[in-house]
DNA sequence: ATATGTGAATTGATTCACAGCG
DNA sequence: CGCTGTGAATCAATTCACATAT
């Protein structure tokens, strides 16, 4: 099996966010070199990372850009409806359940919990918020795929446990803690605080950034 | 120069916070071991990852938990004060805004700017918010550092330009879009709808998680 | 005894150069 | 002729094995 880098998936997300734009201005066809000069990695990084998944250009014309947007859609998974969850209705998960393009992005809320008695039961942004005992059968009747995982950091082990207990398929982990689950449950952190230090350290040793040419 | 890894700067971030934790429980020593377990990575790789910036440990004994969080927060940066502002006080602008720990995790939030007449000049969570034109001046006067870009996607070139303009040195960016800057400016992406999408590649493609032992 | 620190080996990702096709 | 697609080469990161220090 060929092994593709992760960083080819972020990558693929990139690309397709670029021809979703070329779209909208109505342009048909890009390259390699565009697509490469909008990411900002290397034409060659574009072919390679497209080489994975199949042959989607013209040698001599280069892409069409609906089709390689369709193409990208379909190998990211998002030709489909996916149903989401928010867990932790805090300041946090209450952003997020406000955030008005989730359907335009291919996603549907369909769910929040929390463990807080004062607001199970009452109505956030238009959803009702259930209690973490409902979890297994709310996932299961909803057809619940993603949970966001949004409480504190001290109860983002166990509720990441409930998650998986309850059959969830992926996590978008935004607690600030390396939450453990089985192999197959795919969990991406969402953790601006670390990005922050990041940011910090490369601030201060300005010369460890990698050159572009 | 020894070329370090991205990976690593994001493991060190991690290795932090474990040390803080266990600080917080009074624990006093610690290992490769301990750390990588808690981390989700081999003890060898904590062990490279250190080896980067010192010698924190005592052969046949480990570390102190208090001098290697000391010197990771050394490494990172952390033992200085930073000064951040948010650029574009939407709904995330806002939700980061009301944010109450930022003190604690070495950061102060020293101003907010958005570009909309009608938000200009109020109080948002305890801070007065700026126009867009004030940046030059405030972020010279407030020796602002860092800044958070949580404007609309369209808009966000624009004003990562405006805040590269204004001599900043580091940007946490919220956009979902890969935004231009200088080679000198840091940009650390932090960016939930890629994640979404990435779990929604991993859930339709489950054979490509790499097998830990 | 025990766990760190590190050169060497291995694995993985990116870059390159050009073959292949329109 | 131009741009994609891809094996080969280079570069980077991780893993390993063990020398080293307490």
């Amino acid at each position: 099996m060929s092994t593709i880098p992760t960083a080819t998936i972020s990558r693929l997300v990139t690309y397709l966010r670029i021809l979703t734009s070329l779209e909208n201005q109505g342009i048909k066809n890009t390259s390699s070199e565009q697509l490469a000069e909008e990411a900002q990695v290397s034409a060659f990084q574009v072919r390679k990372d497209l080489a994975y998944f199949g042959r989607f250009g013209t040698r001599g014309a280069g892409y069409t850009v609906p089709t390689l947007r369709r193409e990208l859609r379909r190998i990211l998974g998002l030709n489909r409806p996916w149903n989401v969850a928010i867990i932790g209705m805090g300041r946090l998960g209450q952003a997020i359940s406000d955030y008005p393009h989730f359907e335009q992005y291919d996603f549907s809320l369909k769910a929040c919990f929390d463990n807080n008695a004062k607001v199970i039961g009452q109505t956030m942004s238009g959803h009702q918020v259930y209690g973490m005992d409902a979890l297994p059968q709310v996932v299961k009747e909803k057809g619940i795929d993603i949970g966001f995982l949004t409480v504190p950091q001290a109860a983002a082990q166990a509720a990441a446990d409930a998650l998986v207990a309850a059959g969830i398929k992926g996590i978008l982990n935004f607690a600030p803690v390396v939450i453990n689950v089985p192999r197959e449950v795919h969990v991406e952190p969402v953790d601006f605080l670390a990005g922050l230090k990041r940011v910090s350290f490369y601030i201060i040793n300005p010369g460890l950034k990698e050159e572009l040419a």
